[in-house]
DNA sequence: GTTGGTTAGGAAAATGGTTTCCTCGTTGCA
DNA sequence: TGCAACGAGGAAACCATTTTCCTAACCAAC
């Protein structure tokens, strides 16, 4: 019922041979031949057989996107936007989601490896660095979103956590707070953004204080929680930088019903700047990320790769920006 | 370097017809002969290449998952219990984004074509509906989500929208508002929706007003509009039906920037009880639908039409659910 | 007119499986 | 002991391509 090569070699005249290399663009032929196939493959509307392809050792044309959780706004919407450039280039995507649980990263790499995809976008941040690095060893072309682990060599594309942390607690600071708690993923990346919390906290000449770093995964009721456990102790904070949105919201929901007011008694920083962000009352505060663009140039690094170009690494840093809603506040206006 | 059925026959003492037959657990032979076929299987890590099977006609393993937006947090979080639900059942999905329209649907179809995928669920309202009927008869196995049209006699699994619209309205009524605006898509399911809010009205004894009923697309900017829209008109309603949390979310943010007071001066149900309707504040009274018992049950019917069984369409309604939150009151209050 | 170099285009092997017969050895029964 | 029936396992065709040689035709030059 398909069309294949066969049917367009005959009504053209020609042999399959000649059909492969007029759809390849390779070897040499007559102009005429060419046309006459082409217009019959046309005619027909033929497209190869992309399984027949990829067993002779073609590409599939299609490659694998791990992300923690497909249901998290942010990785939803980065996602969204690989899909769109993927598809502008000719290549669909697999999604798969990890939950960051290192049996079903393993379970994940496996299937799609056995599904031959050209190439693997990592958006969830593999506690296990072995398994990573053998995936480098392993040939596929591999680049690592949102996370940037500088010891791996793997070409990545990410934003500058250390700056976005930086930016975060600066603005935190500059607003007068001293008493910064910082709810961190237990991520490279959220590592990256504590260090930017630290380095702001020496600039302005504070000390830092480990017990101000508190861990979780991100989720909304993780948030909450950790605002119950902030403020179950004695010492209690100004304000409070969240490495996420959704922990961010977990903190204000918490909030909420301890009823403390944000950001009078509270102020808030989230990060992602996800849809989120933008329906809170009142509106988040966070640090945005470029998710189109760092969609967009992931997907072009990855097709480069795959085409065996671009054989160095590369490490591409987009910059953060603080997006200053209402969840933040003089440290006066607490006192007044 | 892949290892291939000619090694597991080679090391086995067996030829590939028998290696084949123990994988797809076929054909007759000693048990020796499968265990001892099997434990080289083991040995050599074999898993065998799904383009080959494809090639030869088996199933891809693979489905296609059209959506119109997956960044719209309903649809990124069905297709989040889509793909578990897959992935357990040894699947795996390529995600589209339609955005509702009908170039990309048509592209998309193709592309999933090609990549000979087993099956399609379809969450995207297709307003080409010829296409659709191709489709059917295309013999593809195929499911709606989300929306179901009896007029197709397409297997479904949605929720009830005339329920849903029903007792959306019906909420609202029984606070004792009259004058309700109802701001729809122009899809099948907001279709169903818009009859269950006329009925509601029926049964309250109240008519029905073409004027009320509003129509945009899914997004907070057009909620936002719609607000807008609504408030420059002279007959200003005392509670509005948004057919998605997006729009609710849209109108609540327009409300604010004209001062309006949720829910004192003007109630807003949403539906689809995303993640959003939690965050906001305050916190949306919505339309629940059941999100995983949905993408569960709608991949475990796919897979069922591949294996051929249930040919008998099958339109599966599930009850949405009114979940009362914070943005809809007694209007009384209003009248204090 | 023969030789040699190009070139267009084809034959066939290879990719990694599935599946349809076949064959051959064993067993059951008369 | 002889024959049919059956069960285990293999040979080979097939799926839709790609790719590597080949071959034959053509042309120029000697």
């Amino acid at each position: 019922m398909k069309v294949t090569i066969y049917e367009v070699a005959e009504r053209a005249g020609v042999s399959i041979a000649t059909v492969s290399k007029v759809i390849n663009n390779t070897g040499k032929m007559r102009d005429s031949t060419r046309l006459k196939v082409m217009k019959v493959m046309k005619e027909l509307n033929y497209s190869p057989n992309p399984m027949a392809s990829a067993l002779t050792g073609k590409r599939t044309g299609t490659f694998g996107l791990l992300v923690p959780d497909i249901s998290n706004p942010f990785f939803s919407e980065i996602a969204r936007t690989i899909e769109d450039r993927a598809h502008e280039r000719g290549m669909s995507i697999f999604i798969c989601s990890t939950d960051e649980n290192e049996g079903k990263e393993k379970k994940y790499l496996e299937l799609l490896r056995r599904k031959q995809v050209d190439g693997l976008i990592i958006a969830s941040s593999f506690h296990n660095k072995t398994s990573l690095k053998e995936l480098k060893d392993s040939q596929v072309p591999l680049v690592l979103l949102t996370q940037d682990d500088p010891s791996l060599g793997i070409t990545s594309v990410s934003v500058d956590d250390f700056v976005g942390g930086f930016e975060a607690t600066s603005h935190l600071l500059s607003k007068g707070h001293q008493n910064i708690v910082i709810i961190a993923e237990t991520t490279p990346s959220s590592k990256m953004r504590i260090y930017g919390y630290r380095e702001a906290h020496e600039r302005y000449g504070l000390n830092f204080k480990e017990d101000n770093v508190i861990r979780t995964t991100a989720s909304i009721i993780n948030g909450k929680e950790c605002l119950q456990q902030i403020f179950d102790k004695e010492d209690i904070p100004t304000a409070i930088f969240a490495c996420n949105d959704l922990i961010a919201i977990g903190v204000m929901q918490g909030a909420k019903g301890r009823g403390i007011v944000i950001p009078e008694d509270l102020s808030i920083v989230g990060f992602d700047n996800t849809i989120l962000a933008t329906t809170t009352v009142p509106a988040l505060t966070t640090i945005s990320q470029p998710i189109k663009d760092m969609g967009t140039k992931v997907v072009d690094i990855i097709i480069d790769e795959i085409k065996g170009k671009n054989v160095s690494r590369e490490r591409v840093l987009f910059l953060p920006k603080l997006i200053e809603r209402e969840t933040t506040a003089e440290i006066q206006e607490k006192v007044k």
